[in-house]
RNA sequence: GGGCGCUUAGCUCAGCUUGGAAGAGCACUUGGUUUGCAACCAAGGGGCCGGGGGUUCAAAUCCCCCAGCGUCCA
């Protein structure tokens, strides 16, 4: 999202009522240039600019808030849900930090993110109107600056108070004017906060799609929260331009503001820096474990540090520390700034304080985000969301390195959620998330100690000396191998390059790099209607009705020929058997689509066999193997394959309910395919999956099917749907509708889910899992077999057992013993024959024999050899190894389309004479081939290896033999 | 979602740029030496070079596709 600061767009202007009731002014801030509102006569800069210092530090700007830590977010967060509650807002639960409710992000970066899109598009209902909330939200946008500029955090909360109004309805609940009111009321009575501190900037909002004026409050030189008054949506239509795109007012008109929670407990705390306002005991315990007050005083400076930590931080908030910042530079700048503050401090000592401080306060942050997303059941990986946990856990696992701590990574989460967290309010369990994190920690060192090999290798060109390595390879390093610059030098270091280290500047190259490749990347895709069906009606769809009913009459509304470039796009399922030629719609079917990992159904319509059923946007694609007549017709389903595909859909719902069961709430269906043949299940895990783990799961899945409840199908409101099953509900994914299609299973499983399923789970009969396998970290696929297909499937292994035992002439019991017997004898034998055979070339050569010929003091050995290449190469070597027998070879064999090697020994009489590539390339034509090599050694091949015999009477002639 | 890299002996990794007999260290086996433990010396066993296509007389090596692993950026 961006903000066009300094724009001074009309849209953008809020003048209300209030504003002359309260007494405020509007001014130009001199610095940004602006608007702004305020009651204090003297003031000409807007609170937030680079002349505006933090005021709060060492005199909380707030009063009534004497705790710290968890004590104090819990206070202040009740204080605002309570105040937004007196004046009738409805408090909401906060949402997941995981957003699985949308497909276009991973984590809830807003309180807005919770509504978005179905609420803010107005397709559903709000769950309240007004409502308050204070929703935890992870970004990770700015984490390089956590830690270091006294008031980024990567995990915060977004209080807030939201209402949607439709004013082209006449409902509105209220709007710019009362909102700014209650801020206001909730600032200077309710938190006694002076009235001339406090100022509203004007800076309108943009992003996304949407618009609206918008206004900053700022506090003390801190902006503690931002009311967005959304009312402009994109359209090509629209009378407003913002930034060269057209605008238009919306139907719906939503009031979206955040007040920041922890920045509300820092302007509270008054501390030096927001962490230790947050997490107070965290930082204490850290600077024990590191000895930090010692490193302080062995430092021997002569200033008071806690002034200089205040100071510090109120430099860092008004020099805007930003991600690619380069650090060097911007500690000259600090430095400087403390000397015109009286305090003087060289640059090397700065950071010698800093850098470590910045870890200090960076690692609870982080295991905030941490536990919060394990606990929501999220999954570590190496890509997707997964990935975002495990890049903060090994960012707190490198700073843990850098500050020398002897805890580990499952110490510092049992702390953090022993000391910031309810843990009440998570679906994963204490002990999963510790598990977790040391799977994670030994991770890190493994890539660490990856990476000492990776250094090595990279660095082999670079003498010991040097003081620099390329660009290039700390690039590779840091994007193939996850070791930054400073770990890279750290490990030379440690591997003899002692003078190495990261030139001045690298830092910024490399994150303008990163935002280069991200700009380059950053290109949409857009996927085109396989289908042309503008002006078709939507299907109706009768499968639903009785999932057992296969026979239907129906009207054919369309029927055309499938093209080319259709066919080669629409890439058939193996089980789809004939040639799909035509598309029909019906004005009603029972077929079922392919959708949601079911695959299409199949049958006949007419004389013509369905081969599968495709949907696009609302209209069911039947794909025939023949034309039909438009007009009525009738269909039928093949049965058999729709019963296959139920027990198999109903056997995955079973499975994944099953699987939460016994592995935990972070089970979630990564993605499914369910066909005729087989099943198969994807879902996040950890760890491998064992067979006891998979038999533990199969049977209590069996178990679910032995107890045979009733299969609920329910359609409801997305609102409604979510209140009542959570967001659990979509497993497959975001819904795109407003109504959802909901399968429950007694009380094992529920989610949204389009398939067709049986009226009761005892119909699937039995359920096998015949195998399980990783599709990527922390993504285990199973693979299942339901009913029939389950027995079918049993009935195949016996033949396999019985056939393969039948040819070792034993039973199935020995059949194992007995295949390995056979593999190590045949491993031993096949030895055995390339001893034989090298003793064959042994003799062969031995005695120079009746196929050596001497001439001129050169020994000319040539033959035809039964063997492979290898043999022919062993060989050689023989012949040609001993300089004191000047020898020139020239050998052949007919296996595999004809060889031929010539070789002569080095540096001898035989190399200076002959050329091994001219002779090889006048008698390879023999053999309908070519080659080459070095004038010593020249080997090739062909495809006519009967020809070899007349090749090498070549070679002879050529040779005057 | 987008990059990039990797996949070779039981393990850790070279070799790939420039196609031409599959390597090292550790571990293992045997023998020797020594012995408090360790170690040292010699010999040996152990490879569908991830899978599938292609180019080529010839592919671990070059090209394409797939899979897995790793990593970075959103």
């Amino acid at each position: 999202m961006e903000r066009p600061r300094g724009a001074d767009l009309s849209f953008g202007e809020t003048h209300i009522p209030y504003w002359d009731e309260a007494g405020f002014e509007r001014r130009t801030c001199r610095v940004t240039g602006l608007h702004f509102w305020t009651r204090d006569p003297t003031r000409d800069t807007c609170g937030d600019s680079t002349e505006d210092p933090y005021t709060f530090i060492g005199t909380p700007i707030i009063d009534g808030f004497p705790m710290r830590g968890k004590a104090l977010k819990d206070a202040m967060r009740e204080m605002f849900l309570g105040f937004f509650e007196e004046r009738d807002h409805t408090r909401i639960e906060p949402y997941p930090v995981i957003a699985r409710w949308r497909d276009d992000i991973h984590l809830t970066i807003a309180s807005i993110a919770d509504f978005q899109p179905h609420v803010t598009s107005g397709q559903v209902p709000p769950p309240a109107n007004p409502l308050v909330i204070s929703q935890p939200c992870i970004r990770l946008t700015d984490v390089a600056a956590v830690g270091r500029s006294g008031r980024h955090l990567s995990t915060f909360e977004m209080m807030a108070h939201h209402t949607f109004n439709r004013p082209k309805e006449g409902a509105v609940v209220y709007w710019i004017d009362q909102c700014v009111r209650y801020c206001d009321e909730m600032l200077s009575d309710r938190l006694g906060i002076a009235a001339s501190e406090i100022t509203y900037v004007e800076n309108p909002w943009s992003g996304g799609g949407n618009a609206g004026p918008a206004l900053e409050v700022i506090v003390g030189g801190l902006e503690l929260a931002t009311l967005v008054f959304m009312s402009l949506e994109e359209h090509t239509d629209g009378d407003i331009e913002i930034k060269g795109l057209s605008y238009r007012e919306m139907d719906l008109q939503i009031i979206d503001t955040g007040y920041g929670l922890e920045r509300f407990c820092w302007a509270a705390a008054g501390t030096p820096t927001i962490y230790e306002a947050i997490y107070p005991e965290s930082v204490e315990w850290l600077k024990e474990l590191a000895g930090f007050d010692a490193m302080v005083a062995g430092l021997g400076l002569d200033v008071d540090t806690d002034a200089l930590l205040g100071e510090l931080s109120k430099l860092a908030g008004i020099l805007n520390i930003d991600v690619g910042t380069d650090v060097a530079s911007l500690y000259e700048k600090l430095a400087e700034r403390l000397g015109e503050q009286g305090i003087s401090i060289s640059v090397g000592e700065l950071k010698r304080l800093t850098e470590p401080l910045s870890s200090i306060y960076a690692i609870p942050d982080h295991m905030q985000a941490i536990c919060n997303m394990l606990g929501d059941g999220l999954v570590p990986s190496n890509a997707k969301a997964g990935y975002l946990v495990r890049m903060l856990a090994r960012r707190v696992c490198r700073m843990l390195g850098d500050l020398g701590l002897a805890v580990t990574l499952a110490e510092l989460g049992a702390h953090h959620m022993d000391t910031h967290l309810d843990f009440d309010g998570f679906v994963q369990s204490r002990s999963a998330v510790l598990q977790i994190l040391d799977l994670e920690e030994a991770r890190y060192h493994e890539m660490l100690r990856k990476g000492e090999a990776a250094v090595r290798t990279a660095l082999r060109s670079v003498p010991k000396t040097a003081v620099e390595a390329p660009d290039v390879t700390l690039f590779r390093l840091a994007e193939e191998r996850g070791l930054n610059p400073e770990m890279v030098v750290s490990i030379a270091h440690a591997l003899g390059w002692e003078n190495l280290s990261v030139r001045v500047g690298f830092a910024a190259d490399m994150a303008a790099r990163n935002a280069l490749h991200t700009k380059a990347a950053a290109v949409a895709k857009t996927r085109e209607a396989l289908f042309a069906t503008n002006g078709a009606a939507a299907t109706v769809r009768e499968f639903y009705e009785d999932t057992t009913q296969t026979a239907f009459e129906t009207t054919v509304l369309e029927c055309s020929a499938l093209t080319e470039g259709q066919l080669s796009t629409l890439n058939f399922s193996s089980e789809v058997k004939g040639e799909p030629t035509h598309a029909v719609i019906l004005r009603s079917t029972l077929f079922y689509p392919e959708g949601g990992g079911q695959l299409g159904d199949q049958g006949s319509l007419g004389d013509t066999s369905v081969v599968d059923t495709r949907i696009e946007g609302e209209v069911i694609i039947h794909l025939t193997d023949g034309p039909v007549q438009v007009g009525p017709i009738s269909g039928q389903v093949d049965w058999n394959r729709r019963r296959q595909l139920m027990d198999h859909h109903t056997a995955v719902h079973i499975v994944g309910g099953s699987a939460r069961a016994h592995l935990g709430p972070h089970i979630w269906q990564a993605g499914s395919n369910k066909g005729e043949r087989y099943a198969r299940l994807d879902v996040t895990h950890f760890q491998r999956l064992t067979r006891d783990d998979i038999d533990q799961i199969e049977d209590h899945a069996n178990e679910i099917i032995a107890a045979n409840p009733s299969i609920e199908k329910l359609v409801m409101g997305r609102a409604e749907a979510d209140q009542r099953f959570g967001f659990e509900l979509y497993q497959g994914g975001p819904p795109k509708q407003q109504q959802i299609r909901i399968i429950r299973i007694g009380e094992h499983d529920v989610q949204a889910c389009g398939g067709t399923h049986h009226d009761e789970a005892g119909q699937v009969g039995e359920l096998r899992i015949i195998r399980s396998s990783q599709v990527q970290d922390g993504v285990e696929r199973l693979q299942i077999v339901a009913g029939e297909t389950a027995r079918e499937h049993a009935r195949a292994q016996e033949r396999l057992l019985n056939e393969s035992s039948e040819v070792f002439g034993v039973s199935p019991e020995n059949l194992p013993a007995t295949v390995q017997r056979f593999f190590e004898e045949w491993k031993s034998q096949q030895k055995r024959m390339e001893i034989l055979e090298a003793e064959i070339v042994r003799l062969r050569t031995s005695g120079g024999g009746g196929d050596a010929v001497e001439k001129d003091g050169i020994r000319y050995a040539i033959m035809e050899i039964d063997g492979e290449m290898k043999q022919m190469m062993t060989m050689l070597t023989q012949l040609t190894r001993d300089a004191s027998k000047p020898t020139l070879a020239i050998l052949g064999t007919r296996s595999g389309g004809g060889k031929l090697i010539v070789a002569s020994t080095e540096g001898s009489l035989a190399a200076e004479r002959h050329d091994a590539v001219e002779i090889l390339n006048a008698i390879a034509g023999h053999i309908g081939g070519g080659g080459g090599g070095r004038p010593t050694l020249a080997q090739g091949g062909g495809s006519n290896g009967d020809g070899i015999p007349a090749a090498l009477d070549a070679a002879r002639q050529l040779l005057g033999l």
